[in-house]
RNA sequence: GGGGGUGUAGCUCAGCUGGUUAGAGCGCUGGCCUGUCACGCCAGAGGCCGCGGGUUCGAGUCCCGUCACUCCCGCCA
């Protein structure tokens, strides 16, 4: 018999009755009756009852072994009576008669409970991540997130695409976030940085002629976190190809995409995906990345406002702002709209107007100072009637775009009006090339400096820099980007020109991305492609909040292992070796860690 | 860098307008229980109320500071 088990933990049934086996795992539960103990073992597999009674030898030790011990259990598989059996479980019409029973490893008390539901706090989740993957969520994410990528490698290879490793020490990339460095022992004063994406590495695949690249690829971005950005570190399925448009590349993803989100979940995926302008959709949506299940739309009312004698949002008009107007069904009660109106004050707006609508008409300080026809006009818009609300986001575009979005969603949210069994992708096109720093006032890129522009050099020669398009798409699912993309730009020309409007010289460029440029000299295919978050997939596909729980080891908010205890204090002898002297000021005493 | 929330037993949390000995569930320890499956019943131990200062006759509660965790803004081309 072999030594640990002859079968796993959710492995016996009927069919075994009368057969000695052996199990090992986790002693999940224990339900103790004084002469009669019930002993739920675990393993990744599943759970198996074992019983013993007070007349066998192993009564003493199984009743006083604690829970989360590891054990091995020899006995014989019984059926149960049929009053107790155990439709939840698989193993449940069977239960293990324990002859012998050893601990192969003890548990203390522990600082979480692996077999309750209720959650611990993060940090002590954290700490003892071990534990927590241990129970039940938690392991099924991180095996889900092993299935799903599992099937998008096979998805990627069935199509054609050939997956390659890309450095990960090297260069530091001077566009962007932050670089994690790696300094060099053999090169005094200097330093190797982690990727923050493969991205120049994979337009050079395509320039080495291999013609469809992707790899589950690492990315390292020293910035802060959020609920669904982990820091320092994450995963892209990082894909491009040669010799194609921007339909080509969502012909080959969007299938894997829809693929693998109806493979691992219930709900629908339409298809196919909505394609978006960028301008539409934060005229209608309010944000880059709308949420298609959420039913209502915005829309531009300025025209109305324009002259009327509403004074606060003629004067917005015809200050070069614009009113945006947004349905709310159900929303006709003064106790909303001023809800609402509250609601958007604490954001930092001025406001948020409202007219109400009733059989006869609307009312409010808003309705009262328009004529009829223009709140007909308004009525027939947005699509509302007696009992709703129209709310009014002004300002800016940029501002009264941000409010309705915002608006949009809470009221989504708050009158539970959006699908909850699809997932809604969209693409995101026509983004603009450039875009003004509201704090500098100077020209930048808005997304990635190596896209196409849309009219190539003579858009870029003869056209606002503002008012020009890029080849330059984002994928969205549910109110998420899972990705931004591009059909890249791979004429040296063009390139330059581009860098020269956002304010680089030709020496600069040259000398901040030469390895590509030069690439782009010897022959270089059209390419594109793009880069969707896999923490993000899984994340949605687990219908999680939180990017951490499908993530095995990941850092708290202020990025750091708090299991590893990383980032760490290094030998000075490791420092002398690389060169490197500390610049810290003492640091504070009493820190409750070194 | 900025804003919000939280911090009370090993864990999850309650603790009112400041008031006498700070509670519950789970876990832990001991006892009882032969068909449970979140077993049940009885008893017990366990608290720098994050930390420091202040107001007050009196602070878990109010004020100031600080630390930690978390969510958001900035940031993430």
């Amino acid at each position: 018999m072999h030594r640990y088990r002859t079968h796993h933990c959710n492995e016996l049934r009927v069919e075994h009755v009368g057969r000695t086996a052996r199990v090992s795992g986790w002693i999940h539960r224990r339900r103790d009756h004084g002469q009669l103990v019930f002993l739920d073992l675990r393993d990744h597999f599943g759970l198996t009852q074992c019983v013993v009674d007070a007349e066998d030898d192993t009564f003493a030790a199984v009743e006083e072994t604690r829970v989360e011990s590891v054990v091995t259990v020899t006995g014989r598989v019984v059926r149960r009576d049929p009053e107790t059996v155990n439709p939840r479980l698989p193993t449940g019409e069977v239960e293990l008669r324990i002859d012998s029973f050893e601990v192969l490893s003890t548990a203390g008390v522990l600082p979480l409970q692996v077999n309750a539901e209720e959650d611990a706090g993060e940090e002590t989740r954290l700490r003892y991540r071990f534990l927590d993957l241990r129970r039940e969520r938690l392991h099924a994410n991180i095996v889900l997130r092993s299935q799903v990528i599992a099937s998008i490698r096979r998805r990627m290879t069935e199509r054609g695409f050939m997956e390659f490793q890309t450095p990960i020490l090297t260069a530091s990339s001077p566009e962007g976030a932050r670089d994690f460095l790696v300094p060099s022992r053999l090169h005094p004063g200097r330093f190797y940085a982690l990727p923050q994406a493969p991205q120049q590495f994979k337009q050079l695949v395509m320039m080495a002629g291999y013609d469809r690249y992707f790899q589950i690829a690492p990315c390292f971005r020293d910035e802060d976190s959020r609920a669904d950005r982990s820091p320092g570190e994450f995963y892209q399925l990082d894909v491009e190809m040669s010799f194609v448009e921007q339909e080509d590349v969502f012909a080959e993803i969007e299938p894997v995409l829809a693929g693998v989100f109806e493979e691992f979940s219930d709900r629908t995926v339409p298809r196919p995906f909505a394609r978006i302008p960028w301008s539409e959709a934060m005229l209608r949506y309010g944000t880059d990345k709308p949420d298609l299940r959420n039913p209502l739309q915005i829309h531009d009312v300025s025209d109305i406002f324009d002259g009327s004698d509403f004074a606060i949002f003629a004067k917005t008009v015809a200050g070069g702002g614009v009113v945006r107007a947004l349905p709310g069904p159900g929303c006709g009660s003064r106790a909303i709209c001023d809800r609402m109106n509250a609601w958007a004050q604490s954001l930092g707006a001025p406001g948020m107007g409202y007219i109400i609508l009733g059989e006869d008409g609307g009312r409010g300080p808003i309705a009262s100072r328009l004529a009829d026809a223009a709140v007909a006009e308004m009525r027939r818009r947005t699509g509302t009637g007696p009992g709703d609300a129209i709310f009014f986001a002004a300002g800016s575009e940029a501002d009264a775009a941000r409010l309705a979005g915002q608006a949009r969603i809470r009221l989504g949210d708050e009158r539970s009006l959006s699908e909850t069994d699809t997932y809604r992708f969209c693409w995101v096109v026509d983004f603009p090339m450039y875009e003004r720093d509201e704090a500098t006032g100077t020209v930048g890129f808005s997304h990635n400096p190596f896209s196409m522009p849309q009219g190539g050099l003579g858009a870029l020669e003869t056209m606002d820099p503002l008012d020009v398009l890029a080849y330059q798409y984002d994928i969205v699912c549910n109110g998420v980007e899972l990705s931004s993309g591009a059909i890249r730009n791979h004429l040296p020309d063009v390139m330059l020109k581009a860098f020269a409007i956002a304010g680089y010289t030709t020496a600069d460029v040259e000398a901040r991305f030469g390895g590509m440029l030069n690439a782009f000299r010897y022959g270089a295919p059209p390419h594109g492609g793009i880069a969707p978050g896999i923490d993000r997939i899984v994340m949605l596909i687990a219908n999680e909040p939180n990017i951490r729980e499908v993530i095995l080891f990941p850092m708290n908010q202020r990025a750091e292992d708090l299991m590893m205890g990383a980032p760490g204090e290094v030998s000075d002898a490791q420092l002398r070796e690389l060169h490197i002297r500390r610049n810290v000021r003492a640091a504070p005493t009493g820190g409750e860690r070194p």
